[in-house]
DNA sequence: TGCAAAAAATACTAAAGTATTATATACTGG
DNA sequence: CCAGTATATAATACTTTAGTATTTTTTGCA
């Protein structure tokens, strides 16, 4: 079993996508300074997120993605596996071939536990995160601080 | 959040010992051949266990281990703790600074099914391993195969 | 029509973590 | 005293992860 920094931004970076994408398609770019996940790390979460069909892009000036679904239609077990991080407690990654070809001891209890956890993550949508207060909260804190950043460059393109 | 080999040889030769410690202390070359575990790695597994609480150990012939709890008072996140496989969905190690020093957008998701995946892991015990009949089963094959082992070794023994 | 903003695609590298092996030492029952 | 056992630690090979870099393609807009 693994949960890792890859699945952690992939599922962060939809929920920047659910708070922000209502109107206009959001550049990696901007959730890169808001989420601070390096972009070119984004681009390629980003084309497994596209090609599992959970997002949608928009190439060129103003393009960037949005969600190809509603967010209460995307549970957390899907944006990880769009990534390909495995929630998986086995060994032998189902084929019961864990000890000399045969079930070892405890295959049974990891195949459990796997099931279990995999559904704890299926029931948890995208939608319950981004209506969630605290979390609106801190992404107001982060739309504030790209707001910030965009006024340093401006200036510093003004002065040049 | 990471599950690994370690933390699962580790169930698992807790589980033998539950099985087979009964009578006698269980020797590690014996949980090596039945479980299919490398001694040497049993041998740091075993070190974290004992410095846990979870097993006691006899040195010299005849020696081995056996388990310092009932097999019921044993669960799976206290083995897993033990051999230092944190179950951590989080980034932040729990401090909340995982977004230069605040909290990231999903801080809280991840705290809240860290909390759940380990009730989870701590509602199983050995006890409700070994008393699986499938498991049961599985460790009937394996005494049969270690047997099968010594009896090879016994005869080259005897020839030479 | 050309520039700039954006995604798409791919290759590469460094760091961290995991699993395993190896080796030497200490203890203990018969 | 010997052999079987745990104890302890070091070293190594391997795998995965995280991150960087670069080039190409698309497209809106001035």
């Amino acid at each position: 079993m693994r949960l890792t920094n890859k699945g952690r931004y992939a599922v962060t970076a939809i929920a920047d996508l659910a708070i922000h994408g209502n109107r206009m398609p959001v550049s990696l770019a901007d959730i890169s300074i808001r989420q601070d996940i390096p972009i070119s790390y984004l681009g390629q979460l980003f084309m497994s997120l596209r090609e599992y069909g959970l997002v949608k892009s928009q190439r060129g000036p103003n393009g960037g993605y949005r969600l190809a679904k509603d967010s209460s239609e995307i549970s957390i077990v899907d944006v990880i596996n769009a990534v390909d991080e495995k929630i998986n407690t086995l060994r032998c990654d189902g084929s019961a071939n864990c000890q000399k070809n045969q079930q070892c001891l405890t295959h049974t209890l990891w195949e459990d536990m796997n099931h279990r956890i995999r559904d704890l993550f299926a029931e948890v949508y995208i939608s319950d995160i981004v209506t969630n207060n605290k979390v609106l909260e801190i992404a107001a804190r982060q739309d504030a601080f790209l707001a910030q950043q965009q006024t340093h460059v401006a200036l510093k393109v003004a002065r040049a």
